[in-house]
DNA sequence: AAGTCAAATAAGAATAATTATCTTTTAAGA
DNA sequence: TCTTAAAAGATAATTATTCTTATTTGACTT
């Protein structure tokens, strides 16, 4: 599916900027704000910062992309997929995606009948097979 | 165990500033920056906001204390204790610990002979029984 | 118990990160 | 096309975090 129609799906309007930030974020997999202030600067030179904090925001509340907040490091984003967990490798930085049943876990994490579990963040952290 | 003999332990110097900051976070269960500086001026009337980012800090480097970054809320921190999951609830944002055993679900997460696990976090969003 | 020293504190300056304000521009529907 | 609400850009304001420097204090030694 291509931005244009998932921008649309969010009610969100379709812009350059926003077609940008998607094909870094899509790019990268997980990226940071300055991160991504620096690539999008390449392709959009007088982009400002506070556009890129906005649509980060409307992004987020619409759920059309998805901050990933490990312990010790900042706040990446990603565009939002299917439920999976994180691996953060301590020694080069980088965030890779694992495949992970979410909802399977949450059977065995709270009682539901009580609790209504909306999200699962799961991030393990440790040495990916390249630092190990 | 006392708060003395853990920053001991933790080889960091015992502070009447650092037992209250333990002592808070202990009684909150899970607290933010902002929230634990407003408790602890009440009882460190010229207590500076770079003594408590200080201590955080060097609390998080010794692991004595734990952060917790749930998506959409401001960082807490907790005294370090046994492995656990979080469960933080949309209504009323209060943070509960899950328990839950952590080595059990890596087994299933990453292939433990080409990744080596340090540390996982779980956290799970959604409405507590209270706000249910 | 007094002396020593590295580490911690306080105060405030400096820097970084995020949000708000205002004007101009633009996407999208009539 | 025209219209309008939303988005972009510029920059100010706010909030969060770290740094600097002088002073104080905890922990260790004698």
């Amino acid at each position: 599916m291509n931005y244009e129609t998932l921008l649309k799906q969010h009610q969100l309007k379709i812009t350059p900027q926003r077609i940008g930030i998607l094909n870094m974020m899509h790019s990268a997999g997980h990226i940071t704000i300055e991160n991504l202030f620096e690539e999008i600067k390449k392709q959009f030179s007088s982009i400002s910062l506070a556009t890129l904090y906005k649509n980060i925001n409307s992004m987020l509340d619409s759920s059309l992309i998805t901050e990933v907040k490990a312990p010790n490091y900042k706040t990446h984003y990603e565009i939002t997929k299917t439920p999976h967990a994180h691996f953060v490798c301590t020694s080069c930085g980088e965030h890779k995606d694992v495949e992970f049943d979410m909802s399977n876990l949450c059977k065995n994490l709270v009682d539901e009948s009580t609790y209504e579990v909306a999200k699962t963040s799961v991030i393990v952290s440790g040495l990916c097979p390249d630092c190990k």
